[in-house]
DNA sequence: AAATCATGTTCCAATATTTGGAATCAATAA
DNA sequence: TTATTGATTCCAAATATTGGAACATGATTT
């Protein structure tokens, strides 16, 4: 009926129009092959990316030269390593992490489980440092690691402080996939949840993310400085008992708030 | 004299012509921005980069829209979450360090000592994976990390694979920054010690690139995917001696083989 | 040996993006 | 209020990107 006379791109329903011209084109190609299981050849990132075959050509080209992408003598496109240096830096520079780290292993060593420090990035948790006991599986396996936020111990903790309209723009967007038979599959069950999780100031992953993994993990808020951030206890299901979370969640509670403390004190007073 | 008529940049003298258009601009600016020890303001990186105020206010803006860079709340610009998430993947589906992973490991157990592995990228070897006993230092210091090729056991290892083309052309371009008194000064001094490299087949570092730290390293060379490498174990000068790495040797050459094997077994006949 | 096919690379005029100096805005100090 | 410093926006001119088509290469088939 309405004939729809304002026609351009309206707020609503605005699908992610990249407004970072080439270079949001450039890195588009990159997010591809980077995430692939296998190196691709360049069909095959055609056929993914949709491009012109001259247009994608020149991106891959130009990523290559950077570093960022490598071009293996069976012609076949693989993450680069200046990807690695980049993320070093990023690592070892990071002052967050550095105010941090004393915390982690002072939680550590009161609960002897795994304990993460993950920050909240779009709708992802990114794992930024972990202290681990022994280092039965591989040793940077989570670090960078990417993980949704409705389904981790540290998203929900992470969520729960964020300002409501934040949050709702966010929930929006969720696609609730089902990773185990406890994730959360809508925006009001996992709504509900949050709402306990403010109550209380702690939040469970209960195998939600990846069957036998548990975890109790609470928010650091650190609007000053942009940080949206959590703590965690991580241990396998069978030898984690959901009453020993309870326990450490007073801990993790004092872990995060030393944390907010510190990062107060350190990186000062913020904007 | 010569009225050099033929002006356009030739290959002689052209000082690294960015042929990477936007991109490579843009991530001239990342780069930039992520080596500095501190987050810089739009001021700072101004005055270092040279660029016009508009053109680099853009270039920022939209690395931070795609989350390579991020803008705290006091206008400071520091490396984005995203970069960790970039190496994660590369990390994790990096195939010829899932090939080494489990040759690392017998080599740590054989020696005791700290084992690196690192890959030759441009005129820097980047460290792709270590094995340690106990976590004394940060876990993931090395891995990602940079370092000069010419004062590295990995790195002098790597270069005396290299065809001789290739390694003049890489050594015309190295700086020869004096770490420490035992660096090597020159481009001659460096390649009298390759010919000796290649003879015996491995490499020390007698603390040329940190006081106090030595090492010795075999060359992994796996031309037909494109790889030159090397492994490394690593110890401080106080608890190993000269005489301990020269015995190592040998087993760094035979993980360094098993590595080269291992590679043309799992990852196929390559080009 | 010639033809066919699959794949990767290069070309170049039309088009969209970047460029960068100058104007504007914002916050703080004098 | 008026400087001052720093960040952001503007927009016509300069430049890089775009993408369809032609070309090159190498393997496979006829």
């Amino acid at each position: 009926m309405a004939k729809r006379e304002f026609d351009r791109d309206d707020d609503v329903g605005r699908v992610a129009a990249n407004d970072t011209g080439t270079l949001g084109k450039a890195i588009a190609v990159l997010e591809l092959v980077s995430t692939a299981q296998t190196p691709l050849r360049f069909t095959e990132i055609l056929a993914l990316s949709g491009q012109p075959r001259g247009t994608l050509h020149r991106h891959l080209s130009h990523l290559v030269e950077e570093g960022l992408l490598n071009l293996a003598p069976d012609l076949r496109y693989e993450p680069g390593m200046r990807l690695l240096k980049f993320a070093s830096n990023a690592w070892a520079k990071n002052q967050f992490r550095t105010v941090a780290e004393p915390h982690l292993k002072t939680l550590h060593e009161r609960t002897g489980e795994t304990v993460h420090l993950g920050i909240l990035h779009g709708q992802e948790i990114i794992y930024l440092d972990k202290v681990e006991s022994r280092q039965a599986v591989r040793m940077n396996s989570q670090i960078g690691n990417a993980s949704p936020v409705y389904c981790t111990g540290v998203g929900k903790a992470a969520l729960s402080v964020l300002p409501q309209k934040r949050l709702d723009d966010l929930m929006a967007q969720f696609s609730f996939h089902s990773y185990t038979p406890t994730t959360h599959r809508s925006a009001s069950e996992l709504m509900a949840e949050l709402l306990m999780v403010r109550r209380v100031g702690y939040a469970f992953d209960r195998e939600e993310h990846e069957s036998g993994i548990r975890c109790v993990a609470a928010p650091i808020d650190a609007p000053r400085h942009g940080i949206v951030a959590g703590v965690s206890v991580t241990g396998p299901a069978y030898r984690v008992a959901m009453e020993q979370l309870e326990i450490w969640a007073v801990v993790v509670k004092e872990a995060a708030h030393a944390i907010e403390r510190d990062v107060e004190v350190r990186l000062g007073p913020g904007r």
